[in-house]
DNA sequence: TTGTAGGCGTTATCAG
DNA sequence: CTGATAACGCCTACAA
């Protein structure tokens, strides 16, 4: 196949009969142009096959009409339904979504930062509070100070940030008050991940535990990482502290899964020995038998509001730095 | 804060005493410049803190470094972690990903290549074999025929396409020996896409029944969507059919849990009454009691090979149209 | 309403 | 080895 030169404005300019200038006017429906002259042009646009190229708008609007988005993993489910609903709602108002996986080293995060800026970004949502370190040093650069940012899940003060956020402390409150409806006391929180919001979750276990007058001792609170094996992990090592419990709140579906299978493993039943809670509503936990009691974190929510957030940013109307979302809790069959 | 110029080649040429022309080697460390020149330009660039302008870059060179994934949904794990290879790959060799989440419409389809070679991309992965319908239409305007796209899950015959494929006929048919090794004889297959793949999983599992002389009726294979509950209704229909079965295999692992919490629920025990293999090994096939019978997809490699293929394609040199991975049969509980 | 022309930030071609 | 300078494709005053 015959490479065919790019068609440009002026090969459409040159059927039309018309100048460049009155091309581009149509392109962008400005009002200051004939209704023959228009159609004509439009003709030409459609006999030539025309699309102009984002690159050369882009380099004199100094910017694509695109938004970044960061995410540390798109393999976590509520990351990957954020980032979804997200490259749904940019694409329905005309925006590309550049969407990149950074794995979360620092330095990785700093680099596609100014890839995205070199590339002409609007706007810029980071999924996650592991962004946190990395935005509250690079963010101070002037390089960034001019595009703006939008924050799903984490927040810091910067001119340039909005952020939308889940309560996370309400679905843990919500986990525990459920809990205590239940009848149970002894209950566990086992904290999988060391981002500010697994702090914050931790955080609000410990309040509402004592707000309900549940006891909490130095054997509440339990440490792993956010996996099937980490769950595993942290029963053995729950089962071997000679903690009591009768419930366990777990920090994500996936450790709860783990957690689940080494219990029943052990020979207890769930959730008649004890009640399990997982975090984020993944498609695993409805595959655990039994059935998981989650908190769903609205992925889709999120990810809409961020967006309606940046553009309206990006459009320079006024509105809120901070927008926050309810969570739910989900209750199945294990607690 | 003052929105800062943004600096460009001009002021670095000005800083360093030299033309924009020998900024402009350096900073494509072309051989032909004097070490103490070069040196005085890095300072420069050093002190300016001046990162290159990508757009107007792409403008003279008529591609930007980037490369668009199209994918019908990250939501699905194992197109995910492809995605998720896939970028982490072309960061390595200093590329950008434009990841895309097309929801599958075709019109949406053609939207999102059409706005990725606007925005210049030197090549364009797709992921699944969705893309056979758009793609064999799309592919024969002329304006794509410059870009080469690489095909994962997927084969059209067109100049600048290249294939990488995971041999699913192989992985169907590990999964029916593995069962006649068991000593299964009445198998089922659930075949629950509309894909070309999906058909192909589903002639791969009617060949290797006949080759390996089991039985095969117009009961030994059924239909259902992708879910956990399409796999429950699944199951219901094979149940009400009348049809005889120790064994049945799914199209993908959701599925294959909604199927064995249906068949548990109707008093089957698996694997013993009931053997069960899902497809895929996503989380979810080892959050189930008993942890699925699966097949690996090889996510990691597809996307690893998908990106070099391109890689060699962008830069020009000789290749294979060709290439394809060999799966894996991870053999758990379930069977 | 329409056209002319300059500029956006780089790279690449040619001279020196 | 280095420096002018012309593209690249589009937008936008400024003029007509």
């Amino acid at each position: 196949m015959i490479a065919k030169k790019k068609i440009n404005i002026y090969d459409v300019a040159r059927i039309a009969n018309v100048s460049t200038a009155t091309v581009s006017r149509v392109l962008n429906n400005q009002s200051s142009v004939s209704p023959e002259t228009r159609r004509k042009v439009q003709e030409a646009i459609k006999q030539l096959n025309y699309r102009p190229s984002a690159i050369a708008r882009g380099l004199v609007l100094k910017h694509t009409k695109t938004v970044g988005i960061l995410a540390t993993d798109i393999t976590a489910p509520n990351y990957a339904r954020t980032a979804c609903a997200m490259e749904r709602e940019l694409f329905q108002i005309g925006y590309n979504a550049i969407l990149c996986n950074t794995g979360g080293s620092i330095e990785n995060n700093k680099t596609y930062l100014q890839m995205l800026v070199n590339l002409g970004v609007c706007g810029i949502i980071c999924i996650g509070s592991v962004f946190k370190n990395t935005l509250q040093e690079t963010l101070m650069l002037s390089e960034f100070s001019h595009v703006p940012f939008v924050l799903s899940h984490c927040q810091i003060p910067a001119d340039n940030t909005y952020s939308v956020v889940i309560d996370e402390m309400h679905g843990v409150q919500l986990c525990v008050e459920h809990l205590k409806e239940k009848g149970h006391k002894d209950i566990l929180y086992v904290k999988d991940a060391d981002t500010y919001s697994g702090e914050r979750k931790k955080a609000a276990f410990k309040e509402n535990m004592a707000r309900l007058g549940l006891p909490i001792t130095d054997k509440s609170i339990f440490n792993t990482y956010r996996s099937f094996e980490g769950g595993i992990a942290v029963v053995k090592e729950i089962l071997a502290s000679g903690a009591r419990f009768s419930a366990i709140i777990f920090g994500d579906d996936i450790t709860a899964a783990g957690g689940l299978f080494a219990l029943k493993k052990a020979g207890y039943k769930v959730p008649q020995d004890v009640a399990i809670i997982g975090y984020n509503n993944s498609p695993s936990s409805i595959c655990c038998d039994p059935q998981l009691t989650t908190v769903d974190n609205k992925t889709d929510i999120m990810g809409n509001l961020s967006v309606k957030l940046l553009q309206t940013v990006i459009e320079g109307k006024e509105t809120t730095r901070l927008l926050s979302v309810t969570p739910e809790l989900i209750v199945r069959e294990s607690t």
